[in-house]
DNA sequence: GAAGCTTTGTGTCCGGCGGACACATTGCGT
DNA sequence: ACGCAATGTGTCCGCCGGACACAAAGCTTC
C-alpha cells in the first residue's frame, strides 16, 4: 500500500509519443525493451518478465535496461499504456448511448483479450497513463447527452470496465473454474461432489449450464448491465 | 500461466476444519502462523507478507513454517479462506430472490472491506477453497425459484462478485484515482488539466462528482446489476 | 586528427525472496 | 533409559530488483 507518489519518473509514461526529434537509430531503445517484455508477458504471461529475462531476449545485460528504464515498475507501465493502445473514438456512432459503448466495450474487450496479462498488471497501485485514460474519456464521451450525472457516468463506466477486466482474468487465469466444468481440474469437481448436498446448488447449476458459451459471463453481464442503465437513463428522461 | 495442478498440497486447504483428534498445544500451529500472516496483509499490504517476515513476528526462523505449510502459495491460499469466512446462509430471507442476494452482497463486501488485501490475493492463477466456494453455493441459492438457468445464476453470482472484487481493489490502491479526485494526487489532476480538451469528458463529469459517496461506485454498480437482473427475471416470467 | 565529454552498455555487489536439505533438539512411548 | 518421531535451526542455492563504478564508444571542438 504504498503511496503511488513514490513510483519514479512518471515522465517517460505521459511524453511516450511526444519524443523529440532526435532519432538516431540507436541499438536499445525503450520500445524494443517494451516490445519484447511483451511478447515475454503475452506468452509466458507477466511473472515471466523478469529484467534479466527481457534484457536476455534483446542479447543485452539487465543493467543495460535501466539507462532506458527507470525502474521496472516504469516498464510495466509503459506495457500497460502501450498494450492497451490508441483509444477509439466513438463519437461520431449514431443512435444514442448504448451503441456507442457497446461498440466502446466491444474495442476494449478486443483490446485486452490480446495481452491476457493485463488484469493481473493492472490490479494494484500503480501509475497510470495518458492513453488508458483516454479510453476512460472515450467511454464517456459515450454517454454525452444521457441524463446521467457526472458521477454516475464515472461509476457506469467503472462498472462497464470492471467487468471486461474480470471476464478476463477469469480467461486467463482458472479464477472461478467452477464456471466452466469443461475447463476445472476434474479433482475439483470430485472435491464438489464428495462434500454430498453441501454445493447442491453450484452442482445443479453447473449440470444444467454445461452447453453455455465460454465466455466467463462476458455477454450476460455486459447485456445485465446496460439494461440495468437504460432502466436508470428511461427513468431519469421521465 | 502454470497449471493450478502444480500447486503443492490441496489437502491442508480442503480438510482446513476437519482436522483429528491430536489437539497437543504446540508452540508453532498453522492458525498462528496464518494469523500472523493476515495480521501483516491486513496492516501492510499482501506484498509485505514473506516467509521472513511471518516467521519474525512468530519468533522462529522462516524454515520452521515449512513444517506447517508445504508452500507460500498454501499459507496464501489457507489466507484467503481463512479471511473470506464461513459463507452466510441467506435461504431463510423471505421476499425473493433480491432481498437474499442484496443481504448476501452486504455481507461479502463487509467482510472483503476487512482484508483490503484480497482483491489481489485473489486475482491470477491459485487453488481454491470449501469455504470460498461456500459463498458462491450461498449466492446461487439466493436464485432458487426464479426462471434464470443454471448458466444465467452462475454469470449472475460471478458479475456480482466481481463488483465487489472490483469496488474493494479500487478503494485497497489508486486503481482509478479519477474516480475520486479527492483521493488523486494533484499531478495527475494538473496533468489532465494541461491537455487541454483532450479530456474535457472526465474533467467536467469529476467536476460535477464532487460530492458523490466514496463508495468507488458499489452502490451504483449494485443496483444498476440488480435492475438488469431484475429485468431478465420479469421478462422470463412472462 | 587529437582531446575531451557525453552517451550507452558491462561487471560486481547488495539485500531480500522462496525453498531444499542436513542437522540439532525435544519430548513421548516403551 | 532408550529410541524414535516430531519440530525447529542453519546453511546454501538461484532468482529477483537495483546501486554504483567502470569501459567503450561516439560526437564536438579545437
Amino acid at each position: 500500500m504504498t503511496d503511488t507518489g513514490d513510483q519514479k519518473n512518471l515522465g517517460l509514461l505521459w511524453a511516450l509519443h511526444a519524443r523529440p526529434t532526435r532519432e538516431a537509430r540507436l541499438v536499445l531503445t525503450v520500445d524494443r525493451i517494451v516490445n519484447a517484455a511483451i511478447d515475454i508477458a503475452d506468452g509466458e504471461g507477466i511473472e515471466a518478465v523478469s529484467m534479466q529475462r527481457v534484457a536476455a531476449n534483446l542479447d543485452v545485460t539487465k543493467m543495460a535496461l535501466y539507462r532506458h528504464v527507470s525502474s521496472k515498475a516504469e516498464l510495466v507501465a509503459v506495457m500497460i499504456e502501450t498494450a492497451v493502445g490508441e483509444p477509439p473514438d466513438v463519437t461520431h456512432i449514431r443512435g444514442g448511448w448504448r451503441p456507442r459503448i457497446e461498440r466502446w466495450a466491444e474495442l476494449m474487450r478486443a483490446t485486452w483479450q490480446k495481452h491476457p496479462w493485463l488484469p493481473t498488471a493492472t490490479t494494484g497501485d500503480r501509475a497510470i497513463g495518458p492513453r488508458e485514460i483516454g479510453w476512460t474519456e472515450s467511454a464517456l464521451s459515450a454517454f454525452a447527452g444521457t441524463p446521467l450525472s457526472g458521477a454516475e457516468r464515472i461509476d457506469a463506466v467503472f462498472l462497464l470496465s470492471g467487468h471486461i477486466r474480470n471476464t478476463q482474468a477469469a480467461a486467463g487465469a482458472g479464477t472461478q473454474p467452477w464456471t466452466d466444468e469443461r475447463r476445472a481440474r476434474p479433482e475439483l469437481a470430485e472435491l464438489l461432489r464428495g462434500h454430498g448436498d453441501r454445493f447442491r446448488h453450484i452442482l445443479s447449476a453447473v449440470n444444467d449450464a454445461h452447453d453455455a458459451p465460454p465466455d466467463n459471463g462476458w455477454a450476460f453481464g455486459l447485456d445485465r448491465i446496460l439494461a440495468g442503465l437504460d432502466q436508470l437513463i428511461k427513468e431519469k428522461r421521465a
